[in-house]
DNA sequence: CAGTGAGCGAGCTTCCGCTTGACTT
């Protein structure tokens, strides 16, 4: 029997811990917690000070036997899980739950997992620091009594199954207010003038050279009266400026700006990136893929060095140590590194491979020297005239990181790369080719994408790097944000061009756009943060999360007891919960849209259980009240009257078809026109309350003979189908649909064939879409 | 993983932070 049990949180780290410290020494891993709050109740003893009951849920049960049995048979147990709060509570939990002997117990701790960085930590061994467990059960109890007191009034007053929490909420919120000041943003026209000069370079040859006026002019008459007044001007070149400039190479990657880069650079959403990096992670690879640290291993630092100086040269080297600026960093790892750095490039699949070059490049450039520009700004007047024209040009001198790496930027509009200029003297003489006057809009605020997300909530010290993925999932999945298509209207601008000593004016017309990829704000997502943010103002506070972590830091020091700073907050907490379901009167997020001429009854638009309505009357009246669903265009916030006046005409007939009515509705997945029994959905932007008869037969039509093309086969005195799904061949009868087994092909199937399928369980259909359960099992 | 197209009742839902595993052919 080994005389030492390790533990650790990862088992990963496992594995590599256990070589360095030979046969003595067994490690294991917790998984994480071993321990939590009871699932399903409160958990906290509300009458008891607070007293969480912690349980080990049913999957960890075997796991901590395990754990159990292997400490009991060890001289001396080491506790080794991360050196941050929840580290340190997960030791005590262990301590506890394991029942372990104090005499025989150690607590150790190391960033990095190098052998030295180990054998320094089992010679400095330390007791398990209670004050820091107590600020992790603080922070525990908190979340729980937000997330567990205000879901429930969501389920009363808008909808249920709803959550909110201290985190999730306040990244909903960022995204509502995003999409306001989106809606209330007002472009401002300038215009923009360039002017194309030709002129004799250094050598005597004719050169070219673009350059921008200083000035942006508002209106397109000032902007014309500029070009007039550059008819008979004369250009010279007033100066010319050199001057050297830097360009430093990025930190390496923590969590949050590997979900940055890979969703810039590769494409991938969050969720994606931290699935491919633990693959890396497990197969040893990478270092830890969750951490919120900079550092570098000096074994790390060592192996870079070596590698830059072998790739690049010594010149090139430029060691850099790196501090955060994230809020509330906890820093218990390295920042994200290959584990060899010698690896230039791994096998795997496709996506590990450029998610581990990606790793690789930004961390070798991160130990790179600066790179070094010479900017030239060649600065040209006009005669008569105070106005000046600029042109910039840069050149790169020297490499350095660039060589090996490039961030890349969010908002790649705008980015005019500028480049060499010609050489040129001062004072001398260029004459205008031609000069444009183009109308510009300023930029409205870009909406969040997953990875600009949870750039914003680690800027505000909200989350943690083994959290944001998961809530960007929860949103997404609450359906309080979505990630629709956004068309921009293309708007009109001016331009005016003189040439030849002559102004054209046109009007353009910009390119359509589609915002693709992006997050918005779903309407039951405003009607919850607009709740919220009325009677729990405090939760939804930016800087909520950075000052209960002030009163955590102040337990983790000992300073105050954890209780006491829980009872104070919810002293002040639950009063508003009592009070928000308390209020009175009709459901949050109702809005009174006007009267209904036709019954002289109230018009609203609200959410109910189904998703956003119109309703005519009111539940209380004697006759019951018609709801409509809203279209897929429409929002609760800018619906009117009007619009949900029309939307009662639905169901519409519209006329018949082979002797069957055709009915137009709109359904969960938008509108469609039932035909007998059979549907048909609408193309994408039709309206169906402009639906004719010969347009709906039209569209019957054309689905028909889509289906049939994706007929394998067909059994008619059956209504037996054979059809090729998106997913592979199915059967279709009846309304049923049956899976075909693998080991079939679809187009020899007989008759016989498909009702043995048919009749075997195994395929029936599933009784009916339920959402996806967001617990486990 | 495949075709959907709201509605009685009773009883369910929910948090954040650690960490990976797995119902079948």
């Amino acid at each position: 029997m080994h005389k030492n049990l390790v533990i650790v949180e990862s088992p990963a780290k496992a594995k590599t811990i256990e070589k360095f410290l030979g046969s003595d020494y067994s490690v294991m891993s917790s998984f994480g917690h071993i321990r939590d709050l009871k699932e399903k109740d409160f958990g906290i003893d509300l009458k008891n000070n607070y007293k969480p009951a912690y349980v080990v849920p049913d999957d960890k049960k075997k796991l901590v036997s395990d754990l159990k049995k292997a400490a009991k048979e060890a001289e001396v147990v080491w506790l080794a899980s991360d050196e941050d709060r929840e580290g340190e509570a997960i030791a005590w939990h262990l301590f506890d739950e394991l029942k372990l002997n104090q005499e025989k117990t150690r607590r150790i701790v190391f960033h990095e997992i190098t052998k030295p960085a180990i054998l320094h930590a089992i010679e400095t061994p330390r007791d398990i620091d209670l004050n820091l467990v107590d600020a992790q059960q603080a922070r525990r109890v908190l979340d729980r009594i937000v997330g567990f007191e205000l879901s429930p009034v969501l389920w009363r007053k808008i909808k249920p199954s709803l959550s909110a929490g201290r985190v999730q909420s306040v990244t909903v919120r960022l995204v509502v207010e995003r999409e306001r000041d989106i809606q209330n943003f007002v472009a401002e026209a300038s215009y923009k003038v360039t002017g194309l000069f030709n002129g004799i370079d250094a050598q005597g040859q004719p050169c070219e050279l673009q350059a921008e006026l200083k000035r942006r002019f508002t209106s397109k008459a000032e902007a014309n009266q500029f070009l007039q007044a550059c008819v008979n001007a004369t250009f010279s070149i007033d100066n010319i400026e050199k001057h050297p400039g830097k360009k430093s190479p990025a930190a390496p990657f923590t969590t949050s700006t590997l979900q940055q880069e890979a969703s810039r650079k590769l494409g991938y959403s969050v969720s994606q990136t931290m699935r491919i990096a633990q693959k890396l992670y497990e197969s040893g690879k990478i270092t830890y893929m969750r951490t919120d640290s900079l550092n570098l291993s000096d074994l790390a630092l060592g192996t870079i060095s070596h590698e830059i100086k072998e790739i690049a040269g010594d010149k090139y080297l430029h060691i850099r140590k790196y501090h955060t600026k994230a809020k509330g960093a906890q820093e218990a790892h390295e920042a994200i590194r290959p584990t060899y750095i010698s690896e230039h490039s791994i096998t795997g699949s496709a996506q590990e491979q450029k998610l581990y070059e990606l790793i690789w490049k930004r961390t070798i450039a991160s130990q790179m020297a600066d790179a070094e520009v010479e900017r030239t700004n060649i600065t040209i007047c006009i005669s008569g005239n105070p106005e000046l024209f600029v042109a910039t040009g840069e050149v790169l001198t020297f490499d350095g990181f660039l060589r090996v790496y490039m961030e890349s930027v969010d908002d790649e509009q705008e980015q005019e790369q500028a480049g060499l200029l010609p050489a040129l003297k001062e004072k001398q003489l260029l004459t205008l080719k031609q000069a444009v006057a183009q109308e510009r809009f300023s930029q409205k605020p870009p909406r969040y994408t997953e990875a600009s997300l949870v750039r914003k909530l680690e800027e505000l010290g909200i989350g943690r790097p083994s959290t944001y993925a998961p809530t960007i999932s929860t949103i997404l999945n609450r359906e309080y944000v979505d990630k629709r298509e956004i068309a921009n209207e293309p708007r009109t601008y001016n331009v005016l061009t003189l040439h030849n000593g002559v102004i054209k004016e046109e009007v353009k017309k910009e390119k359509a756009t589609i915002e693709k990829g992006k997050l918005s704000p779903t309407d039951i997502g405003i009607v919850v943060n607009d709740f919220l943010n009325i009677h729990f103002p405090s939760i939804l506070d930016y800087n909520f999360t950075a000052k209960v972590e002030e009163s955590f830091d102040e337990v983790a020091e000992g300073k105050t007891e954890w209780t006491k700073n829980i009872d104070q907050f919810y002293k002040k907490f639950h009063p508003n919960v009592e009070k928000a379901i308390a209020t009175t009167g009709k459901k949050a997020g109702e809005r009174e849209l006007g009267i209904d001429p036709k019954s002289g009854k109230p018009v609203f638009a609200k959410i109910s259980r189904f998703g956003s309505v119109v309703q005519i009357g009111s539940a209380t009246d004697e006759e019951k009240p018609k709801f409509a669903a809203l279209q897929k265009d429409q929002s609760l916030e800018s619906i009117t009257l009007e619009e949900a006046l029309e939307l009662f005409k639905l169901p519409m007939n519209v006329g018949q078809f082979e002797d069957t009515d055709m009915v137009v509705a709109v359904g969960r997945f938008g509108p469609y026109i039932k035909h007998g029994k059979a549907f048909y959905s609408l193309p994408k932007g039709e309206n169906p309350l402009d639906m004719t008869t010969e347009h709906a037969i039209e569209i019957i039509e054309a689905k028909r003979q889509e289906d049939k093309n994706k007929q394998i086969n067909h059994f008619p005195e059956e209504e037996i189908f054979v059809l090729n799904g998106r997913f592979g061949a199915y059967i279709a009868c009846k309304g049923s649909n049956y899976k075909i087994p693998k080991t079939m092909t679809p187009a020899n199937l007989t008759l016989d064939d498909c009702k043995a399928i048919m009749a075997d369980e195994a395929n029936a259909p599933k009784a009916k879409p339920t959402r996806k359960k967001a617990g486990k099992k």
